[in-house]
DNA sequence: GGTCGTGGTGTAATCGATTACAGGGGAGGC
DNA sequence: GCCTCCCCTGTAATCGATTACACCACGACC
């Protein structure tokens, strides 16, 4: 490996010079030109790793993501990536599989490395992401709210189920499902809530056996639907307040058993393989959320943001699904 | 923050044995005891850009993939991870966008940042990868062939095209169209070569208007199947040689317009929201992929790994759709 | 009893960069 | 002509860990 003192033995100066031509700072424009051929020459780059030593953080950021192959969190990771890139800094992703002990092993990791910055979206209560935040780690919270005084991006949930559950009002639906993640899962619960508001609001009923707390996932979505289609009085449309449950959902109806429900997601289904015209899909644009996330963590980590603040992202208005694009 | 000098004072011996008894080196049960007792008082840990910086290499593995968007990449990336914790190492995932220069810029952080290894689905042709290998730091290629001696994990594309093909002929099917990725793309070339082969064998026709090269993403599959279906003589069945083009063709079909064809799908579809006992799947198991990759690599790092290899992942049989799990 | 070997410990060198500090040289002002 | 001041450069300290090397104490063996 070549070392900043080859190049300097090359370029005929001291290593101080090299340092300050690669970081910018004047140099005799001799010295300088000298030092790039030499740099040029022996394919030097700087190593890292003694360069954050030093500095007392790197370039590259952590997204903390709990669940990678969900779409929702790739695209969030998309938005935050492109915003990371024109900052000069690297992204590195690490996927907690929904596992809080997992999630903390990363935040130290992202520590222990000197990380420039985290973006996190927490799989449950971190202990130690307010201990990054106190010593002035830079630190952004997405999606899921924590206590803590972080900055943090979050989507309005009550608000989020309140419209999608209206817009079924609105279409005349009287017996109104909702399928939702587990009590456990804040974001689940609160966009609950919002049906629940909505339908109280419209004087329909709310009941327990509307509401289905499923696992969060797929399979989760489709027990719940094929659930609340098997009953006595099954509903005549169906909330699903996230992507995959949605998706769940989708795929009971799709088999085409059972009676015909009008459908609404929360989220987006960006590998649907059949047409939704008849869906009603209340998009998030993750990829948004990440690129505010981003910006607010690079502001951050340039010393340029005061006190910890709480961004709603703002979602777009509910859309008549059609095959997504 | 605490150092190991803080450690060591409280301990009341020098770094050196702090050191040892976090390595797990033999140190007087005495003292031994005194350094955890200074350790858990502290809540000290290592600083991990120093310990790489004299180690020369960290407990960080890269996983370079280019679409972290694909399933079949996080589907990967899951398999990768769960070898390398088990491995107690860690994994950060970098996202190339099918950019050869990002790639670049990312294996040589890798490289700067002194990772333990590097796992990469190469987007292109990679000079940086071929060094990286000579400079025997531990890399593992996997689903792209690239033509540098290292160690590689792949499919048998031809093959994967010929038994789906196949499938199809045996099926009954007499027109047997395929869309496949761009020519530049050596996995969508050789699964269409299997294709070209099997048709020829049964002494079907293979001719130039029934092989599509589309953008590998699901718009391509989408154009590619209407341009398939409004063709003077349509198909009656279509390979899909991925994940991504199958969705978009079967958006179409699901769509009902324009005439009816059996569709196989090289790949897995875990987002699907049709029925799809119809079509065909290949499946891949791209998480056994990665456990496969991350094993060679786990080995590499170790220094218990031979001269470069090439490794077949075998797939399953091809299976009728149903609902994917 | 003396010598040798062994196992455990501490001191200090080391990894490769950045940067505080000191020194040298040239320009400008009196 | 001399003195400042400023700008650039080089030397060496520094970041925080690991580890080569030297040393010491103790036991075994002759």
């Amino acid at each position: 490996m070549t070392r900043i003192k080859d190049v300097a033995a090359l370029a005929g100066v001291s290593t101080a010079t090299v340092s300050r031509v690669l970081n910018g700072m004047t140099v005799t424009p001799d010295l300088e030109s000298a030092v790039r051929r030499a740099v040029d020459e022996l394919g030097y780059t700087p190593n890292r790793t003694a360069r954050s030593l030093r500095r007392r953080h790197s370039e590259v950021i952590a997204l903390v993501l709990p669940d990678i192959e969900n779409p929702f969190f790739t695209s969030l990771a998309r938005g935050v990536e492109d915003v990371a890139r024109t900052a000069g800094l690297s992204v590195v992703l690490c996927n907690t599989d929904e596992d809080v002990e997992t999630q903390e092993h990363y935040l130290r990791i992202a520590d222990d490395e000197n990380m420039a910055g985290v973006v996190v979206a927490p799989a449950g209560p971190s202990p130690f992401l307010a201990r990054l935040a106190e010593r002035h780690r830079a630190v952004v919270v997405v999606d899921r709210a924590v206590p803590d005084d972080v900055d943090q991006v979050l989507f309005d949930n009550v608000d989020l189920g309140r419209r999608a559950a209206r817009t079924l009002v609105d279409q005349g639906h009287r017996r109104i499902a909702c399928i939702t993640g587990p009590r456990e899962t804040p974001t689940a619960t609160a966009r609950a809530d919002g049906w629940r508001e909505a339908l109280r609001t419209a004087g329909l009923p709310a009941s327990d056996e509307l509401l289905v707390h499923a696992n969060y996932r797929v399979d989760g979505g489709e027990t719940a639907m094929a659930q609340l289609l098997a009953a006595a009085h099954p509903p005549d449309a169906v909330l699903a307040t996230n992507n995959l449950v949605g998706v769940g959902a989708l795929r009971v109806l799709a088999a085409g058993e059972g009676p015909h429900a009008q459908l609404g997601i929360i989220g987006d289904l960006p590998f649907a393989t059949s047409r939704i015209d008849d869906t009603f899909l209340l998009r998030l644009h993750p990829r948004e959320m990440g690129l505010t996330a981003a910006r607010m963590l690079v502001a951050r980590i340039r010393g340029e943001a005061g006190p910890a603040q709480r961004v709603i992202q703002p979602s777009r208005p509910v859309m008549l699904g059609s095959t997504p694009s």
